[in-house]
RNA sequence: GUGUUCGUAGCUCAGCUGGAUAGAGCAACGGCCUUCUAAGCCGUGGGUCGGGGGUUCGAAUCCCUUCGAGCACGCCA
């Protein structure tokens, strides 16, 4: 379905090709002086020296085009040599019962899908989640969410970082506790045990202690090289640790991502393509690509056209073990090999930028990837404290992912049970928890994605709480309104399926519906500029709309049997609208709240 | 040093493929619950868009310059 302003650009363009001139001017866009008009058009203006014209005289010409014109109602030229524009309620009466009648908003769905990979997770087994993990974990759910509706063949892959100094950090330091484990004697030959010889908690308390006493201590640094470089050849006893930890984490990590309602198709990790490893590397040897500099193998990424200084990827460090930037490119091999995907996105800290246009190129330059495939990196900002600095908690450590998100849920449990007090309701406590639960997520996600990925944010643990304002709580409660009045429509005797869409008749009604109308343009824009805060900036002037209409028509007590049922078929759509966008940024709304 | 991102209201942020009077939210102040959920709605005050130059009929937006901040820069991920 055609969007909206192409639409009545389409219009202007033929009132202006009607007056003599060219088409192209007639673009309209939307008005930015809403108390004049709903879109204007200022091809006039530009115009203007082509034509050595006065723009006001031009502008009127047009507009005596369209002086019957069935989509524009009211056209005036003003001075400069605007074009303000208003459409009719007839016109958008019926581009909304199109768009209803259509499959996903009358969103235009790509003729030839893209297959897209997204990478995304950033969690590293052993250690906890923590908030630096939330924002490419909501950010690249809701983007393989919108890939995925505008008809995208979307892969979601966690990539677990697993095989890299951490293990042999662990290794190492489990080895010291429990030096008489059999995983640590070389000559041990029978079966080892399958119940790991720890939990998930000593797991995380392990891995800080092992990375700071690295830290200090040369020999114990060197020890843990040592257990990594091991368990990468192969060792018996070492994999059967290792395969301990990951079985034990990965259940952890599960746990955590569905609290977020994030939900990858792939557990991949970096271990995966460990035996692809060799091969490629002989490979960029054998074309020349690779050489040995101060020990290590690197390739150079250096271009021309390049102003900065732009050091080699190294693709093995001097002892021979692969690193971060080997286990990205084998990775990228065994994608291209298995799904030839037109596109990968990883979503990750913005830190590591430089570190993904040098796996970039040379991805390109040794050929393991072909000019078609896009890779594209997507770099978050940081989530800062209200100081401004990387966030910690009150006493200055790192905070773990799940005790944020219990604090959130904590404060939304008692503001639920605060309304209730107010109303003299009870509550039920089951149901309220699992509504904090929902709230909370949304107040988290949409806190998040309503800024732009790219940007640090603040995370004001106050703001984000209270609820008020541009937040998801405040899109959830909209929604919540719409279900209500739809529900007690239907207990009224009425049928939502035979409610049609009428012309407006005030103007709050004609803002909700023309907001209605902008829906598949702004899902497009949102997939192709991966800009998933262009949902939020929408749904917030959609509620806004909804909210305005709300206050000033009283719904479910109008006569007019015909109105009213138009009324509840705009409401449909909007809470269908909502609905979708919500679950494109990852979240969903309760019955009640 | 090199590169990069950014600087918009007291605070947190939109707007940036150039258009009319730069928008929200929070905070402050003032209204609106016998009527579809007040987590809501309406209103008031608050900005030389870091500074300076340029291009243009027209600049928060594009170009140059300058000041300030964050981040990254070979064997961590």
């Amino acid at each position: 379905m055609q969007k909206l302003l192409d639409q009545i650009s389409e219009e202007m363009k033929k009132a202006f090709e009607a007056a003599g001139y060219d088409g192209e001017l007639g673009k309209v866009t939307l008005s930015n002086r809403p108390d004049l008009c709903e879109y204007q058009c200022n091809g006039a203006m530009a115009g203007a020296k082509q034509y050595h014209k006065a723009p006001l005289m031009i502008a009127q010409e047009v507009a005596k085009k369209l002086a019957d014109s069935e989509v524009f109602g009211e056209v005036s030229a003003v001075a400069p040599g605007f074009l303000n524009l208003k459409l009719t309620e007839r016109f958008v009466k019926t581009y909304l019962i199109e768009m209803q009648n259509t499959e996903k908003f009358g969103l235009t769905i790509p003729v030839n899908p893209e297959k897209i990979i997204i990478d995304y997770g950033g969690a590293n087994v052993a250690k906890p989640l923590h908030v630096g993990h939330l924002r490419p974990a909501i950010i690249g759910e809701s983007i393989k969410r919108i890939c995925r509706y505008a008809g995208h063949d979307v892969i979601g892959d966690v990539h677990l970082g697993d095989w890299g100094l951490q293990m042999g950090l662990i290794i190492t330091e489990l080895k010291k506790r429990q030096p008489g484990l059999p995983y640590f004697d070389v000559a041990y030959e029978g079966e080892y045990p399958e119940e790991a010889p720890f939990t998930i908690s000593e797991l995380e308390e392990i891995y800080p202690t092992a990375s700071a006493k690295a830290k200090e201590d040369d020999a114990y640094k060197a020890e843990a090289l040592d257990a990594t470089h091991r368990l990468q050849d192969g060792e018996r006893g070492y994999r059967a640790i290792w395969k301990h930890i990951m079985a034990v984490s990965i259940v952890d990590l599960k746990k955590n991502y569905i609290n977020l309602d994030v939900a990858f198709d792939l557990w991949k990790g970096e271990s995966d393509v460990h035996d692809l490893i060799p091969g490629m590397v002989e490979k960029m040897k054998a074309d020349g690509c690779a050489y040995e500099s101060d020990g290590a193998l690197v390739v150079d990424v250096k271009e021309e056209s390049d102003s900065k200084e732009m050091p080699p990827c190294i693709i093995l460090k001097s002892d021979g073990a692969a690193l971060y930037s080997t286990t990205d490119l084998a990775t990228i091999m065994e994608r291209m090999d298995q799904y030839k995907p037109d596109k990968i996105i990883y979503v990750t800290d913005k830190r590591q930028s430089l570190h993904f246009e040098q796996v970039f190129r040379c991805a390109r330059k040794t050929g393991l990837v072909n000019g078609d495939t896009k890779l594209i990196h997507i770099g978050n900002g940081t989530m800062n404290g209200k100081d401004g600095k990387p966030f910690k908690t009150r006493e200055g450590g790192v905070m773990r992912l799940e005790n944020l998100i219990r604090e959130i849920n904590e404060e939304m449990s008692r503001k639920i049970h605060e309304n209730a007090e107010e109303k003299g309701s009870q509550v039920d406590e089951a149901q309220a928890e699992e509504t904090a639960r929902i709230v909370g997520l949304a107040a988290i996600k949409y806190g998040d994605l309503s800024n732009q990925a790219a940007k640090d944010y603040i995370f004001d643990m106050d703001r984000f709480t209270s609820f008020e304002g541009d937040t998801g709580p405040y899109i959830l409660y909209t929604i919540v309104r719409i279900k209500s009045i739809l529900a007690k429509y239907e207990e009224q005797g009425g049928k939502l399926t035979n409610t049609v869409i009428q012309e407006a008749t005030s103007v709050s009604e004609k803002s909700l519906m023309l907001e209605l109308t902008k829906c598949n343009a702004v899902l497009e824009a949102a997939c192709e500029e991966t800009a998933p805060h262009k949902i939020c900036a929408y749904i917030y002037d959609l509620a806004n709309a909804f909210n305005h209409f709300y206050h000033e028509t009283k719904i479910l007590t109008e006569e007019d049997a015909q109105k009213k049922a138009g009324w509840i078929a705009v409401l449909a759509l909007t809470k269908d609208v909502l609905e979708t966008c919500i679950d494109l940024l990852g979240f969903s709304a309760p019955e009640r709240m």
